[in-house]
DNA sequence: ATCAATGTGAATAATCTGTGAATTTCCCGG
DNA sequence: CCGGGAAATTCACAGATTATTCACATTGAT
């Protein structure tokens, strides 16, 4: 279990660490928001706990960043009167906030009831999603277009769910060969793109929710 | 989808009900037991959520008298350390734990969980299955096309109700080969196939409602 | 304007399924 | 313990579908 600690304040970074190294964890720290980003990209953390008010770049913009290549379980920390409301940006997929001052055994107690939901439960996805016109069976492997059946390919299905599984982060074309196709996958990157073309091709006009990150690789956006 | 929050703690339902009206959820709320027992009873809540420790009227006893009359799901919260109350909690018919102090998110991927859980377990799975003209008596070990009695071999029944069981759900070769053949079986995957076209020659016309899901496996399409 | 990244159509290679038949296993009565 | 038939499993092959690669067109950023 590794989490990364972001705070503006040495101080506050000390504490917590000396708590999560204590209850075993291992650790990382960052000062600001850009040194955050730049770690959870790089790093698979299980918990990352972040402060809002940082220089460089503030909790919440650090935590949307994130969030464009990772699911990683973000706890923010917020001092007592700032503006509440924020906090349940929850659009920001923040997934719980501790007040400052706050005990360290209760941030510990957070961690643990944010990771352990994570290990548990892979998150119960619903089995059907609608986007618009779009509706998507999983369980049962059909998708329908405006409510005709459309007939997709073996490879179009796996890769239209994961990306909905994954919707509204990037993945870039590795990732896709790599959860999609397999880690035993060796050909060429390109080959994502013919079947991002041909299940375009099957999605019709809901074409529009793939969307090309150029330089990156591709997300489904809804 | 309506939702009865219950706790002393105003802070506690504030957090909740703002999470929980993020989510689209209605949401009333009650102090103590003994509203909630009256609020429960009067409106038919989709699930409820209620705190163990509260004056007047505590969480187990509440949902006990709630059970007198109602089914409605219930979430109950705990403070730590009251593990032990887990175990005499079910067998009140609680649905689910979380423990204080805990993640909001995972609170709503709970209520989520509980009440799918809930609508999707409400119907008995019938014995006796009609599709057009195709009976099936999983009871009575019994199919029947166009009123005639089929005569298929063991391993076709089994297979046949296994798909009936899970109809309009995709099924891979060897989700099959684990829940028809048994955990134990180590042969090859095309066995199923093998199975699935005798199958199909017992079911005559209405071989029609076996799909072949390629690149996965089968399914029951009613 | 230029260069790299992406979209796309077509050719080829690889994979998958249905099926008939051969082989093995299982089950029972003798 | 054995034989015989039913059932289960494996096997091989054809036909159809799908995946992959490649070349070229198009797009987008600087």
């Amino acid at each position: 279990m590794k989490i990364l600690i972001v705070d503006d304040e040495a101080n506050i970074r000390r504490v917590v660490r000396e708590y999560a190294e204590f209850e075993g964890y291992e650790t990382d720290e960052a000062g600001d928001g850009m040194e955050a980003v730049t770690m959870a990209k790089a790093t698979d953390y299980d918990v990352i706990i972040m402060d809002i008010m940082m220089p460089r770049l503030d909790g919440y913009s650090a935590c949307k960043e994130i969030r464009k290549t990772k699911n990683t379980p973000i706890i923010m920390l917020s001092a007592r009167g700032e503006e509440y409301d924020k906090l349940f940006g929850f659009e920001l997929g923040i997934d719980d906030y501790v007040v400052k001052p706050f005990s360290p055994k209760e941030l510990m107690a957070r961690i643990k009831a944010v990771s352990i939901r994570r290990s548990a439960a892979q998150q119960p996805m619903p089995e059907r999603i609608t986007f618009e016109g779009l509706e998507i069976d999983m369980a049962g492997r059909e998708v329908y277009v405006n409510g005709q059946k459309a007939n997709m390919t073996p490879k179009e299905y796996d890769l239209l769910f994961y990306l909905v599984k994954n919707r509204n982060i990037a993945l870039t074309r590795d990732k896709l060969l790599e959860e999609v196709w397999g880690y035993d996958f060796f050909g060429d990157d390109r080959t994502v793109d013919t079947h991002i073309k041909m299940l375009r091709n099957s999605l019709g006009e809901y074409r529009k929710f793939i969307v090309t990150l150029r330089g990156m690789g591709y997300k489904f956006e809804a």
